[in-house]
DNA sequence: CCAATCTTGACATTGCCTGGACAATCTCTC
DNA sequence: GAGAGATTGTCCAGGCAATGTCAAGATTGG
């Protein structure tokens, strides 16, 4: 469903725990000594967080991650945790730009920015605009309307034959690091619940499984992300070691891949009792053996962060 | 000189010793002994350091690493003490034999860790332990002492059998994003000569190009890094929009693939100019036809970055 | 009614502090 | 080249404050 008003919505204790792998207790001993956030409160007195302290909480729980310590770093501003919080991850610090407040029309630019740098072959001017476009937006909003977007203009204009393969390769590459970093700030809460990801046997295209990696980690989930390309053998091995409570697959191209089904059916002997999710432009095109297999098929990024949620439970 | 920031933010304890490598017991006591730097107290009597204090301990640690002793280097200015670094690491394998026998054990035990992390499929160690060699070692140790033997160790394993598609999937994946990172750190000065760095078609290996790219970075070009398995037009075309000064192939595996010479050919025909070296495990194999083509053959990564700097003047 | 959340007040853990001891290593002298 | 003495990295005990976690009982929401 279309999430994303523009009007400040207001969450409850548990959403903003998944999204900041924080305990209740703490977030209410933070309140309590430093007045870190100030939820405002329900009828039933109820704290109600706004995206802006989701987004102050994220940011302090990655600076602590870094070594600092709670007690010196409530006081600061918003553009100085971000510095600290890049510089920290970074052994090499750089100034990181500003947040700002966005417009519709500031996305479209950001997309097109990003365009024109591949189009350079300019890979690190590409990735100033991402980085700009990850400090501006939220993270859904991040990879819903600047990520995929991009990738999937790319994907168009490679096809009609305006880009080459090099623009794409800088692309995917660059885009891919990025991705790969987001992940990587993203530390799981203790005891939260295992996710496998990756692409099936022949999937070459690593963008879609990329994306869903983040979001799954974003929802609070401990993700492990296993590449392009799997053949189901080395999937089930991994279930096997890592017992996860889901299995999400990425099916971008092709669709129309004989070899597919038989890596499911053999994939679904082994998943131990991991729930299987199936996503990606091409999945329907299985349908029928997905629907054998008993996997849950998401279409779109929404769907798939409602369907994790209720697997949590 | 160095002017301060417009906010001075003070470092604790922990995040000292992460980005300098250095244990609290040592920081404390070469404070003790000699002063080295005076961090500011906290109000509970926390010592906070600041940036200026972690540069000078980075600088220190390096200079130790070098084979120095502390008592002598205390009381030498910074411009003093990166001189001796410098000069440092240049002279390596001259006098002191006896850290070598240390430090090899020492990097030993990276790699070690870096293994067991892929092999208990957990990215996020995988990712510290590299960092960690990253503050550890100086840039082009770490490449080719850790970076590259890890994945050479990998590929070992996968080969003989012991270590699945998914361990190796994923530790390219971090290996890859770990270097794409130090890629992007490098802000290449103004004018510096262009590299164009790549793998050419049916190369799908790509951890070579990527250690390359670092090291052409780091050696102060202007690197861009066009991804694995480049058809020969593509490298064309991207010439002739760059204008590099050099194109770099790296050449890892298959060492017999016969459509590769075809595809030298046809390049070699789009250079404009520009300087063609080739390397990489299986670039030998090649021989014939990098002689044919006037391409130039680089053994190893230290005779790259020789070349590199003759082909500057 | 169950699950989530609230408040309060302890409790456990962590990180860091001081001071001092110790062992390994280097350096200098004989 | 062998010790004496200085240098240097590491470790421990005892303690404090900051910080994270838990328990108990009350309240709310679905």
């Amino acid at each position: 469903m279309g999430d994303s008003h523009y009007h400040e919505c207001r969450h409850p204790m548990g959403v903003v725990c998944r999204r900041t792998g924080l305990k209740p207790d703490l977030l209410r001993a933070w309140e309590k000594r430093f007045g870190v956030v100030r939820p405002v409160r329900s009828s039933g007195n109820l704290r109600l967080y706004s995206d802006a302290d989701i987004e102050k909480l994220q940011l302090l729980h990655r600076a602590i991650r870094g070594g600092r310590r709670i007690g010196q770093i409530v006081a600061l501003t918003p553009e100085e945790l971000e510095e600290m919080v890049a510089s920290d991850s970074q052994s090499t610090a750089s100034v990181r730009t500003l947040r700002s407040r966005i417009r519709r029309q500031e996305i479209e630019d950001r997309v097109t920015n990003c365009l024109a740098a591949v189009q350079d072959l300019d890979a690190r001017e590409l990735e100033l605009q991402l980085e700009g476009a990850a400090v501006a937006l939220s993270q859904p909003q991040l990879l819903s309307r600047v990520v995929a977007p991009l990738m999937e203009r790319i994907g168009d204009l490679w096809n009609e034959g305006s880009l080459r393969v090099a623009h794409e390769h800088l692309a995917s590459s660059a885009v891919r690091s990025f991705l790969a970093g987001m992940l990587s700030n993203n530390e799981p809460s203790r005891g939260a619940p295992r996710a496998l990801i990756c692409t099936p046997l022949h999937q070459a295209h690593e963008m879609g499984a990329l994306i869903i990696s983040v979001t799954a980690a974003f929802e609070g989930w401990d993700v492990t992300y296993l590449g392009p390309s799997l053949p189901a053998e080395e999937i089930a091995a991994a279930v096997l070691q890592k017992s996860p409570r889901a299995v999400v697959l990425s099916i971008g191209y092709p669709p129309d891949d004989p070899r597919l089904p038989e890596q499911l059916r053999k994939l679904n002997r082994h998943l131990e009792g991991a729930a299987l999710l199936v996503g990606g432009n091409s999945a329907q095109a299985y349908g029928d053996v997905l629907e054998e297999v008993g996997a849950i098929y998401v279409n779109g990024i929404s769907e798939f962060r409602e369907t994790l949620r209720n697997l949590r439970s």
